[in-house]
DNA sequence: GTCTATAGCTGGATAGAC
DNA sequence: GTCTATCCAGCTATAGAC
């Protein structure tokens, strides 16, 4: 077998921004379809169409690629849940809107990750328990404060994203036993909580 | 740079199933601590103290192999969850249980995997929906069949199982705001379902 | 900013000796 | 059942040319 001479590839000089958002693109998609395992400088260059030292370049190692990635994540993540403190019935919003998030097999990536590498850990730490919060404080205004059933807000965000991302996670790898019947006491008991306070 | 030349090592025969449960021990720690993708013949040979072409002998893929831990993990899981049948209070009984249950790593491992494997993927939805079956069957005589909250034995398998995992998976890697409401909540739900029908 | 080249490592899989 | 040896492939990270 002889060895095929490449030609050498012609230098594109871009925009450092548009390089950037190129290989983080091309790192999700590595990672949804093969784990974050499948992630390396030559995998990912390859799918952008650049060299493998120019990923090393923007992202110096793995680790510093995986957490840039978790960042553009999470804040278009944050984006969407910004809308949420608007809506008219926040409860229900916040219930549909993780029920149908499509990023399942991202976060479970990312948790894996987290498993295993402190650095990561920290960070996907931090920011799930900020967009906790958010969470939490959009609902704040449609949850009883002191009704006979406790429904803290902080509790109802973490309780309700726990259902519908174990659902989603579930559904991917096709597990559905249980999941209409949780389906529909969630659905009864959001119909059935204390009314909330009158607004100021 | 001279190449240490290694010393045979020693031909010491083991009974075949000794060697296998070896092999699937080292595995099983290689996950929690690295990760599936650290999981290589080499790395878990050395774990054991045996030559990276046995373990090929024994479990020629590696999807063999992780499906034959799965199958271990999954086994030893239902042999533990046989006992909440005959538990007095079985629906706490498996809340206590998945909640100080600690295989929450390797059951992460084996969802990433899953979701990029189709041959493990069809392993780990079978085991599932076996298991959930079998926790279903164990709350069915301490739930209310027809009371005024809607609470089929199946659905509260699922979404104990979707809860206590979670927090499980979120305390691993130091996620815990939110945790001490969703507990509360649930001990208050647990405390006030409608009382089981009369044993017949 | 982008490329080539290379050093040094780890890995899957298999042939064949014991 | 267990080992040695080997082929070939893929990876990270860096040096240095353009």
């Amino acid at each position: 077998m002889t060895k095929h001479i490449e030609p050498p590839r012609k230098r594109v000089r871009r925009d450092p921004e548009t390089a950037r958002q190129l290989i983080l693109d091309a790192t999700e998609q590595l990672m949804v379809d093969e784990g974050y395992a499948a992630v390396s400088s030559r995998r990912v260059a390859k799918a952008v169409g650049i060299n493998s030292a120019l990923v090393h370049y923007y992202f110096p190692t793995a680790d510093d690629l995986f957490i840039a990635l978790h960042r553009r994540m999470t804040e278009r993540h944050s984006a969407k849940l910004a809308d949420l403190a608007t809506a008219e019935d926040p409860l229900r919003a916040l219930w549909q809107f993780q029920t149908h998030w499509a990023q399942t097999t991202l976060g479970v990536e990312f948790i894996a990750l987290a498993n295993h590498r402190k650095a990561i850990r920290a960070e996907i730490a931090e920011r799930t328990e900020q967009a906790r919060a958010v969470q939490a404080e959009a609902l704040a205004r449609s949850l009883a404060r002191d009704g006979p059933i406790p429904c803290p807000p902080l509790g109802m965000a973490t309780l309700l994203v726990a259902i519908s991302r174990t659902l989603a996670n579930e559904e991917a790898i096709g597990i559905t036993s249980g999941h209409a019947e949780v389906r529909a006491m969630v659905e009864w008991a959001m119909a059935h909580l204390p009314p909330p306070p009158p607004t100021d």
